[in-house]
DNA sequence: AAAAAAG
């Protein structure tokens, strides 16, 4: 067997001996069920798969079982890289012993934080699971693995199943049953699948425990982030959605999950400073410092001193006891103050960096946070400082979004030859005019592994014929897989389509506002999503909702990062149950509870439609959808029109007349037949003429839960909900 | 034309 590429480049870069051959597995040949249990934790050099071979939990809430996971070989390397597994002597974060460890015997419990009252039995036996029992799936591409029925024919690893478990998941919704298997098998694969229909899961188990099983090469350098598998989504909540979700899926694994994205600081970075600027002889404000997510300092302030020195008894005196959100013992207290003391310590360095050189330099990160002119650091750039720790610390997946990602590799932060995953979410989306050029640069312009060296997974419930088109340059002799929609038999999502002239749409939406608070008077968790086409408009809608005594919030890309969150958090919470947004909240987000999408101006592209009202109706729940139309939406007639009688919606005989007058503008035509968001490009006439019939195969058709198995009785677990999400 | 994504 030839040297594969990625042989070649850990060979090229780990002339320190590295087992480079030996360590890796091309994607054919990993995640094999009969893989040597022994191997795990002896040879495991980077991905700590200890937990594979470890059934006995003993490890599970036990918090200070030091090293039941990653008790692999230690060596030097792994100290240095990933804080070591012992954490007595050897390595721990920055040299500190404990950093790593400390936060991995300690990791925060996903499953204990839910802020969502716990479901009643009641309730989740209402979720309607038979509105998925017909739900149709096609796949296309050669070899298609069968789908599997339940999570027990798939195997995962004890770790990744037990956090099945706790995540409550019963069984796999129909996109996991027929992704998991393929990606399984190491293939790549092109979903369309309807958000909501568990598609984060679907990527993220095989992903996870591709990594847990797996034998990589050792991350050649240490000050630089080498994921083995990254994440791309269009937005920064999204982003978060995903982090969080694959932080659940990876508890107690041993996998790193790291989210990376622009905009103001959040929680889920695990450090955060906010301070507007940073001046010599000033004070740096310091809130919300989490390290390893045990420790938190709120709202503490640092000297730093022009004569660049931190006194950090000083600091001692100043914080210990009543500055801290969460009281922490002596202990934890020192812990923090030597982050403290490491953050002023760069802090300073960046400042003799200015003043000597004023010039920015590239790979110098503080460097460039420093403004010459106001003799100051900008705050932007100290939570970037943050994500870098983090990423420094070790990362085996990656969450992004575009620019913050093009921004780490240009800094030489993150190296993306190790990646062996690479997942797209809302995938048309990175694909379209906007992103592409930047999905380009991350994918074929970096260092990252081509096609059939890395494993590549493109989800989207939308995939318009072009960008499969270009989509395919990303993938390697792959799968097609179209989850039908779901409502589309079942009249999950009403859809309404109502003739408001624009000057009219505010009093309109006041009238339905009212009906629905008159609807809701018992079910104050009622939400309604009001999408807009511009930001302005949106701002504008906000307040007029707001003056008009309704609690109403607004979210849009001009908001500073800390304004959406706080605007999407009391949306969900039910605190303003009415939310206002542009494009930016159509994709992905998992909003439960939203019982109403107004789109009170239509998008101009019909996916972009379906991605909207696709906020509504989910796991199994109905959902209404009203879209106010007038002549500056002719030009979605059409496929409006198409798309609802394809849903079984009541088409009103106006708009009918209106997509008989319009010609085929605004939307695409909707080839995918009436279930289906797509269907693959490759079995068209144009694409297949004069070609061998590769694809032979041609369409697999199988009927969502045909074949049986399902235990009925388990279906009303609680929070099933989350299992499609 | 607008929105999103880097600052």
């Amino acid at each position: 067997m030839p040297m594969s590429w990625a042989d070649s480049v850990s060979a090229a870069e780990n002339p320190a001996g590295a087992p480079a051959k030996s360590a890796y597995v091309p994607p054919h040949l990993r995640n094999r069920p009969s893989t040597d249990p022994l191997a795990g934790p002896a040879q495991v050099s980077y991905a700590g798969a200890a937990a594979l071979g470890n059934n006995d939990h003993s490890g599970y809430g036990v918090p200070n079982v030091v090293g039941s996971h990653w008790s692999g070989q230690r060596n030097e390397y792994q100290s240095s890289y990933s804080g070591g597994g012992g954490g007595r002597g050897g390595g721990g974060w920055n040299g500190r012993s404990g950093g790593w460890d400390r936060g991995r015997d300690r990791e925060i419990n996903p499953f204990t934080d839910e802020d969502n009252e716990p479901v009643s039995e009641q309730e989740s036996s209402a979720i309607n699971f038979d509105a998925y029992e017909d739900i149709p799936v096609e796949t296309s591409g050669d070899n298609v693995p069968p789908p599997v029925n339940t999570f027990a024919d798939i195997d995962l690893g004890e770790a990744v199943n037990e956090n099945i478990r706790r995540c409550k998941y019963v069984k796999p919704t129909p996109v996991q049953r027929h992704t998991i298997p393929i990606s399984l098998a190491g293939r790549d694969l092109m979903a369309c699948a309807q958000t909501g229909s568990g598609k984060t899961a679907a990527f993220c188990f095989p992903i996870i425990s591709g990594i847990m099983r797996g034998q990589f090469p050792r991350p050649p350098r240490p000050r630089m982030a080498f994921p083995l598998a990254l994440i791309l989504s269009p937005t920064r909540e999204l982003s978060c959605q995903i982090h969080d979700e694959a932080k659940k899926f990876s508890y107690q694994t041993g996998v790193k999950v790291v989210v990376a994205y622009g905009g103001a600081p959040i929680n889920q970075q695990s450090a955060v400073i906010r301070s507007e600027t940073v001046v010599p002889g000033s004070k740096v404000g310091l809130d919300n410092l989490r390290e390893g997510n045990e420790a938190e300092l709120g709202q503490g302030l640092v000297e730093v001193g022009e004569s660049s020195n931190y006194n950090i008894n000083e600091a001692r005196e100043k914080h210990e006891g009543q500055k801290f959100k969460h009281k922490m013992g002596p202990q934890a207290v020192d812990e923090s103050l030597k982050i403290l003391e490491d953050l002023a310590s760069k802090f300073l360095e960046s400042f003799k960096q200015w003043e000597e050189k004023p010039e920015i330099s590239q790979d110098r990160v503080y460097a460039t946070t420093v403004n010459p002119r106001r003799k100051s650091i900008q705050s932007a750039e100290t939570v970037k400082a943050n994500e870098l720790r983090e990423l420094e610390r070790g990362v085996h997946i990656l969450v992004a979004t575009p620019g913050r990602l093009v921004d780490l590799l240009e800094r030489a932060r993150v190296s993306l030859q190790m990646i062996r995953y690479l997942a797209l979410d809302e995938a048309d989306r990175m694909l379209d005019m906007g992103f592409e050029p930047q999905i380009r640069k991350i994918v074929q312009q970096m260092d990252m592994p081509p096609p059939g060296v890395r494993q590549t997974m493109l989800f989207s419930a939308t995939f318009p014929k072009e960008i499969q088109r270009l989509a395919s340059d990303f993938l390697s002799n792959y799968i097609f897989l179209a989850v039908g929609r779901v409502g589309s038999s079942t009249d999950l999502i009403v859809q309404r389509v109502e003739y408001v002239q624009e000057t009219d749409k505010r009093s309109h939406l006041m009238d339905l506002l009212h009906a629905q608070r008159e609807n809701s008077v018992h079910d104050k968790q009622a939400l309604t999503l009001v999408f807009v086409e511009t930001k302005k408009g949106a701002d504008a809608l906000e307040h007029w909702l707001c003056m008009n005594g309704f609690p109403a919030t607004a979210i849009h890309g001009d908001r500073t990062q800390q304004e959406r969150e706080y605007a999407l958090r009391s949306f969900k919470t039910g605190n303003t149950p009415i939310l206002v947004a542009t494009d930016v909240a159509a994709r992905g987000l998992d909003i439960p509870h939203v019982a109403h999408v107004v789109n009170f101006d239509l998008p101009n592209d019909i996916d972009d439609y379906v991605h909207r009202i696709g906020r509504t109706g989910r796991a199994g729940k109905t959902g209404l959808a009203t879209a106010f139309f007038n002549e500056n939406n002719s030009s979605l007639a059409r496929s409006l029109s198409d798309l609802m009688q394809e849903a079984n919606q009541e088409v009103p005989a106006w708009l009918s007349r209106f997509a008989a007058r319009s010609t085929y503008g605004g939307g695409k035509n909707r080839r995918g037949g009436a279930r289906f968001g797509a269907r693959d490009f490759r079995r068209d006439s144009s694409y297949n003429r004069g070609a061998t019939d590769y694809y032979g195969g041609g369409a697999n058709m199988s009927s969502g839960y045909a074949s049986g198995g399902y235990n009925n009785t388990s279906y009303g677990a609680a929070c099933v909900t989350s299992a499609w999400d």
